[in-house]
DNA sequence: GACTGGCACTCGAAAGTCCGGAGTGCCAAG
DNA sequence: CTTGGCACTCCGGACTTTCGAGTGCCAGTC
């Protein structure tokens, strides 16, 4: 990595990088391929078109920049936008306006869903790109309560509440009626057995309490222990949240090539999570560009990502997704602020 | 509507119903005006293209058809629509591979959530539109459970769980450091004195419970009942499910008039909630075509919705959006079957 | 050697032109 | 009432033309 930026530097001036970084912030504006001409004029390059231009043949000879046909302008590459995201630009922090929105905007979430939310609605009001939010996952946080009550005499719901205050359900079909004084029994056990523990301990925890039970009632309780595994475990339900597809209508007019793959990534959640990756903590930010992206459709898409949570360690990830030719220091900005913000509020628990 | 009715049966005659007919399922077909030609060849109406053209400037005279320019075939207007969806088509049962999927797909549902998801990805997929599902509505069912946590010493956690195995929550933030006996105590209380009420009249009984408390503590156990009420009223949250945004490019070019509006008003559940109307019984469908919406945006747009729960009263709605152009009597045949079926799942609860 | 002005060349986008055909309305005859 | 005939309309596609932004290259200058 620091390898190839040297052979870079090596390879392509001072100058040079500066054409790439003003092609870049250019296109990014206007949305349309840029000459020497108007590059020169709109950014003072104190130099000549033709200088540009020779300038450009090298740009282009590396691979960093393209042109849709012979006689048009140029466009950067994905390997131009890498560039410029790695070297040529810096994240923009956001203005006062945009500050006060974010703080504004999350007071008064009722409970952590309101807070997954209003975070996806914000992110995407601010980037105006689609905003995805992941719940925070299970996996790092503990027990909080287990409740287990009655809905029929043969269907138990089950609810798992954890210390990030996320709340699981699972219902359990038994075999025959069940016994009341068994449920509060199992209630009790599982509370003083479980309460406290991380999720990942607590699987192991719970098969030591089905043996503390009469045999004949080892069936049932054997059918609970089973769904709470399953909700303890992260593969269970990697829920996430999406926001501002309308968003996707200033992509320009390619709809089957832009917009078509988005919405339908967008539906599969399971593509969303590896989009998102790992998460990372919350000062470093994830660029995927183009083709760097995990899924055939999104060529022409980028995503720009963080964890979030406690400083220490993330609990989740949130990120949006966008045109490659999105405004990278501006996005990059907020989706850090955002996910700043969100930690904070949830260190507050 | 009778009286309506009996004026067009008056006005127009059996074959002008079925040049109607006939132009609305070419149209509906081939997305493109339809012409006397073409409707003779393909429809075998057993007359002539003059006379159907006669018929056709009748229909138009009437506001059912109307031409997009001179020279060019007729198109449907929403009330071309409308007398289509009333009068002139049955809906369509659905064929046996879609019952079978429709069976198929909610088996292993884990809970409520799990249900409302799926019923989602299923109404989209068979409808090949865009399916709103709404969470089955607190006010006509019943108090379960309520759980109290202390999250941290100050904050605390109210579950409450009703008896359509939806699950609230909400945080409450206390002004000091709470007591776990009075929670405990709490807990008791509220479950003695509202499970099994319905929300309506548990919201009544709340105030009851804070009188038997200490003075000293309603300040706290006030808080706690001022959560709980805003958990029970409709108002506070009426939830939505949305899937099949990929189907929007199906919709046809126009992206800035059919399809930009769409997503918009997909995120903006409040407008959905509109959209849906009353939660009808499942036998009855609603079909809101073009204009007769209750959002501007959805011009071009047609929502056809019903009511699910149990047979005597509607639980929730569940519906799709698509353009007026829609196949009416499969669609309607397909959002009829998911909600008999979702309602059958929730019955056996 | 790097930069610059000049110049011929390319090629897409926009505008203009043309033409065929689907469709219409109207009318007179069956 | 229905139908065949007929003149007319006008959109859409194909084709052509024009315009101009942009390029690459080269020779000259600092």
């Amino acid at each position: 990595m620091a390898d190839a930026a040297e052979r870079v530097v090596a390879v392509l001036d001072e100058r040079k990088l500066d054409v790439l970084r003003a092609i870049v912030e250019d296109y990014v504006a206007t949305h349309e391929p840029v000459g020497s001409k108007t590059l020169v004029d709109r950014h003072n390059l104190g130099v000549s078109p033709a200088t540009v231009r020779n300038d450009m043949a090298a740009l282009e000879e590396e691979g960093y920049i393209t042109q849709p046909h012979t006689s048009a302008g140029r466009i950067p590459t994905d390997a131009g936008y890498r560039l410029f995201v790695d070297k040529l630009s810096t994240v923009k922090s956001l203005s006062p306006a945009e500050k006060k929105a974010i703080s504004s905007f999350l007071v008064g979430a009722v409970d952590l869903d309101d807070v997954v939310r209003r975070t996806v609605r914000l992110l995407a009001q601010i980037t105006r790109q689609v905003a995805i939010v992941q719940y925070p996952t299970l996996s790092r946080s503990s027990v909080r309560h287990i409740e287990v009550v009655t809905m029929t005499p043969r269907r138990l719901l089950l609810v798992l509440i954890t210390s990030t205050g996320r709340v699981e359900q699972r219902i359990v079909e038994a075999q025959e009626d069940v016994d009341e004084q068994l449920i509060a029994d199992l209630r009790t056990r599982l509370n003083s057995a479980l309460t406290g523990q991380r999720l990942t301990d607590a699987a192991t925890s719970l098969a030591n309490v089905t043996d503390t039970f009469a045999p004949a009632d080892r069936n049932l309780v054997a059918a609970i222990v089973a769904s709470l595994l399953e909700a303890f475990t992260v593969e269970g339900e990697q829920r996430i949240a999406v926001g501002g597809a309308a968003n996707l209508t200033r992509y320009g007019d390619d709809f089957e090539r832009n917009v078509k793959p988005v919405l339908e990534a967008l539906e599969e959640h399971v593509i969303l999570l590896k989009l998102l990756g790992e998460a990372t903590s919350p000062q470093t930010l994830t660029v995927r560009i183009g083709h760097e992206n995990p899924y055939e459709g999104l060529v022409t898409t980028s995503v720009v990502a963080t964890g979030y949570g406690s400083k220490s360690e993330a609990l989740a990830t949130l990120g949006i997704v966008g045109p490659t030719h999105m405004d990278y220091p501006s996005t990059m900005g907020a989706v850090r602020a955002v996910a700043r913000y969100v930690s904070q509020i949830l260190a507050d628990s």
